[in-house]
This record gives structure tokens, C-alpha cells and sequence, in this order.
RNA sequence: GUGGGAAUAGCUCAACUGGCAGAGCACCGGACUGUGGCUCCGGCGGUUGCGGGUUCGAUUCCCGUUUCCCACCCCA
């Protein structure tokens, strides 16, 4: 049997359900905030993630898809290219392709799959699913303003709130600017090195490779090593320590909750001051729902213009699965408002009715004259109608159908004109 | 990529130390040819993930492999 490929899944009814819930969700959301739609190509070439995210990411160096094109063109042929791995250096790509800094600032969302090639574990998918949004555009635009900050994290809690999840918590840290950042980087690394070999192997291993993730440590023994080294805070330029107090005095008014993580740190290159990330707790060790941050640098990074920016990326799949403890994906699901059941020989009249109840917006189930009165029961029962409308020839003639009611048995007879009048008004 | 656990009917799971592969739910049919749910009766359903080995005999023990789960690395 052929199955899905390691790391992929399929997504069934009734799960889809949910899935179109947190989507719709998330564009509703977002249109009040006045962001609009942009959808990037799935695959791209992959220079643009190599600088875009950097070449030294874990993303880029082991977990990335990629292939070499073929093609007649010569332009086409041998090109290297990649499965997305994240949305943000796309939209950016986009930014600088169309000129979108000349309408000012631009506040984009996308929603859609991405690929990393990664051991599979629960919530970590080879292809997984993104809502992402971005606010990018010229400095004069104001793109760089920490009101751009706040505005996205208020946001983002609304959304939250909106889907029903109520126990998240916002971390937020600054990160500084890539000037600041190797100041501290030269810090920690003199910090590190007279107690790092107390540490444990993963911490030796890290302060060599990639000093920030020392942070990250979860062994007990480290913790009070970790509380004595420098923190990115404290090497912040005052440009940075201003631009971060101003984003916590806003979230402070609009009365968003944040705790200040100063051990947070972004995996990718481009991220510059505010990072964060809302967690959620029962997602096992992938307890980060969603994630994001400034990326003032990208832009030019990828030869474009200045465009500061900041944007976040949700896991759909995670954000999905803890809700699902709540929220079941059938309170979601929209069952038939009718079930029009034909007896023999009435799959005409019933299609005709059918069809017109369908053209008043109702959910309707059409089943089959080849079954018993009994079976068309059971299969509007199953499907969850709330109403069974019977087909036969008593109906046709008197234009009259008997309508009943599956749950509460109450059976009533029902004029054609006035049908589906009578089903919206009762459909609850 | 590394470490550990698991895999038996569509789903959830049994099967003693190696001895005839089972149950519940679901599905289909009947009791009931224009009225479902409840009940009763019957039926369908399996290369025990896959490949090899040990054995008279393997769901069971051993080796390999694939996938999933848990964790690491890293991250959404």
C-alpha cells in the first residue's frame, strides 16, 4: 500500500473543519487590522533562504528540500531549488520584486504549508502549515516604529482569545541590532569560558557552536551557571533599549499581558530587537505555538531597499492541537439542515426540491430512491440532519412533504412555497 | 541526524512460558416493503507493518527495515 511520506499527513473530515475555523479565524482578525492576502510560490531558488535565513541556520545547512531544476532554458537548467521552509524571506523576496515600498507600508498575511526536513515528532511536521503575517515598508512609512511592534502582539492575542485559547503566555525579549549583538556574543563567550566546563556536554557543545542556545538549557545543575552570564539586554544600544521600553508601555495600555524572557532567543539570522513567542502549555516539548519578530536588516540583506519589518509565524498544526482539547472539531462542523429523503421512483422531484433549498442557503443532504424508507432514516440520522424530508408520491401530489424533526420526532406537513422559509427559521 | 518505546480487523485494544488470531465499537443485512435512534439475530472484516532467521510450530524469541510516538538537536 502506498502511504503518505514520512513526516506528511492527511487531514480529514471532520479535523478540516477545525483547520477552516482557525483559518477563517485568522483572516477575520486580520482584515480588522487592514492586513491583506499575498501568496508566495511554494518553492523558490535556494540563494533566497541561504541569505535570507542564513547559511549557518540549522534550517539551511541539514533541513531544507532541495533540488536541482532541469529544463530546455539554459536559465533553468542546474538551478537550485527549495521546498519554502518559512514564509518571511518570500514575502520579502515579493517586497523588493514589485516595489511594494512605493504604496508605503504593507501589512501581509499568508497562510499555507511549508517544508523542513525534520525527524517527525508530535506537532513537527516535514510539511507543515503556517499563518503568517508581515508589516514591512519604507522607514518613512513608519515600519520601524515600536507601535508596529505593539500593534502585531495585540493582535496576535486577540486572535488567541478569539480561537478560545485562553492560557497563553507572550515572551518577549529584545535581541538588539547585529551590532549589539556582537558585542554580546564576544561577552558571553568570555563569560562562558572559564565555567563552561562545569557545564553539561550539550552546553560545552553549544558555547562552541552557537553560544546564544546555552540559554536554552534545561538541565538543573546549569541553571545558577546560566544566571551569572551577560544578558542581551544589557548590551542593547540606546536606540534598541528605547525602541523596546516603547513596545512594552503600549502592550502596558492596550492591557496585554507579556513576560520579559531575557534568555529568548531567535533561531534565524535576520531577527533584530523584538522577539517573541506565545507558548502554550500540553504540546510536550513543542510548547511554542507561534513565534516572530523585527527583521530590520532583511530587506537589504537580500540586496533591496531599507524596510524594517516585523511579522510572526504560527504553527497551524500546533495551534490546531491545543485546540482541540476544547474545542472538538464537530462543534465546529456545520451538519445538514435537511436530509430529502425520495421514495421509489422520486429522485426527480427530490433533486428539484433539493436544488431549491440549496439556492436558500441551506445544508442539504440528497438521498437515494433505491432506499427503503428505513435506510434513508438511518443515513440521515448518521449524517446528523436535523430534519428528514420525505419524497413520495402522497407529497408530490398534495405539493404538501412531510417534514420531521430527527431529534425530537415531531413530524409536521409542510407546503412546497413555504419550505425553506420554514427550514431556516427552524434550523437553529 | 542521535537515543528510547511501539506497530494485531476501519477504530480502541486482548491473546499465559512459543501451541487453532479474538472482543467491543463501526460497517452491511434481517426481525420491520411510508418512519430512524433502543433491542435481538446474522454477516463482512487479517499476509499480526515489511523482509529474513531460530523452531515440529512465531502475534510471541532474534536480526534487519519502514512508519508512528516520546525525547535530544533545532524550531512553528
Amino acid at each position: 500500500m502506498i502511504k503518505a511520506v514520512r513526516g506528511t499527513r492527511d487531514l480529514l473530515p471532520p479535523d478540516t473543519a477545525l483547520w477552516n475555523f482557525v483559518e477563517a479565524t485568522a483572516r477575520d482578525v486580520f482584515r480588522a487590522y487592514n492586513f491583506q492576502e499575498i501568496r508566495t510560490p511554494i518553492f523558490e531558488v535556494t540563494e533566497l533562504f541561504a541569505r535570507g535565513v542564513g547559511e549557518e541556520t540549522d534550517i539551511v545547512a541539514k533541513e531544507m528540500y532541495t533540488w536541482e531544476d532541469r529544463g530546455r532554458a539554459e536559465s533553468d537548467r542546474g538551478q537550485s531549488l527549495t521546498l519554502r521552509p518559512e514564509a518571511t524571506a518570500g514575502i520579502v523576496r515579493a517586497y523588493i520584486e514589485h516595489k511594494l515600498g512605493d504604496r508605503g507600508l504593507n501589512k501581509l498575511y499568508c497562510i499555507g504549508p511549508m517544508f523542513r526536513r525534520e525527524r517527525p515528532q508530535k506537532g513537527r511536521y516535514r510539511q507543515f502549515y503556517q499563518i503568517d503575517a508581515e508589516i514591512i515598508g519604507p522607514p518613512s512609512a513608519g515600519s520601524e516604529s515600536p507601535a508596529r511592534d505593539a500593534e502585531v502582539l495585540e493582535m496576535l492575542a486577540t486572535l488567541l482569545d478569539r480561537l478560545g485559547i485562553t492560557n497563553w503566555n507572550l515572551q518577549l525579549n529584545s535581541v538588539g541590532t547585529p551590532t549589539d549583538r556582537v558585542q554580546f556574543n564576544e561577552a558571553l563567550r568570555a563569560a562562558l569560558q572559564p565555567v563552561v566546563g562545569q557545564m553539561c556536554a550539550d552546553c560545552q557543545r553549544r558555547a562552541v557552536t552557537n553560544p546564544l542556545r546555552v540559554f536554552d538549557c534545561k538541565v538543573p545543575e546549569d541553571q545558577s551557571v546560566i544566571e551569572t552570564l551577560p544578558r542581551i539586554t544589557q548590551f542593547l544600544g540606546e536606540d534598541s533599549r528605547k525602541h523596546f521600553e516603547a513596545v512594552q508601555a503600549i502592550l502596558a495600555k492596550v492591557g496585554v499581558p507579556f513576560s520579559l524572557n531575557d534568555r529568548l532567543v531567535r533561531g534565524l539570522d535576520y531577527y533584530t530587537r523584538t522577539a517573541f513567542e506565545f507558548t502554550h502549555g500540553a504540546l510536550g516539548a513543542q510548547n511554542a505555538i507561534l513565534g516572530g519578530g523585527r527583521y530590520d536588516g532583511l530587506s537589504d540583506a537580500l540586496g533591496g531597499p531599507a524596510a524594517p519589518g516585523i511579522g510572526f509565524a504560527i504553527g497551524e498544526d500546533r495551534l490546531v492541537m491545543s485546540l482541540q482539547e476544547k474545542t472538538p472539531a464537530e462543534s465546529v462542523l456545520r451538519k445538514p439542515d435537511v436530509y430529502v429523503a425520495p421514495m421509489a421512483g422520486m429522485n426527480g422531484d427530490a433533486a428539484r426540491l433539493a436544488r431549491e433549498l440549496r439556492r436558500h442557503e441551506l445544508v442539504v443532504e440528497l438521498g437515494d430512491d433505491a432506499f427503503r424508507l428505513k435506510k434513508s432514516f438511518e443515513a440521515a440520522t448518521k449524517v446528523g440532519a436535523k430534519y428528514i424530508l420525505i419524497v413520495g408520491e402522497n407529497e408530490v401530489k398534495a405539493d404538501a412533504f412531510a417534514l420531521k424533526n430527527l431529534a425530537t420526532g415531531e413530524q409536521v406537513s409542510i407546503v412546497r412555497a413555504n419550505l425553506a422559509a420554514w427550514l431556516r427559521s427552524n434550523r437553529g
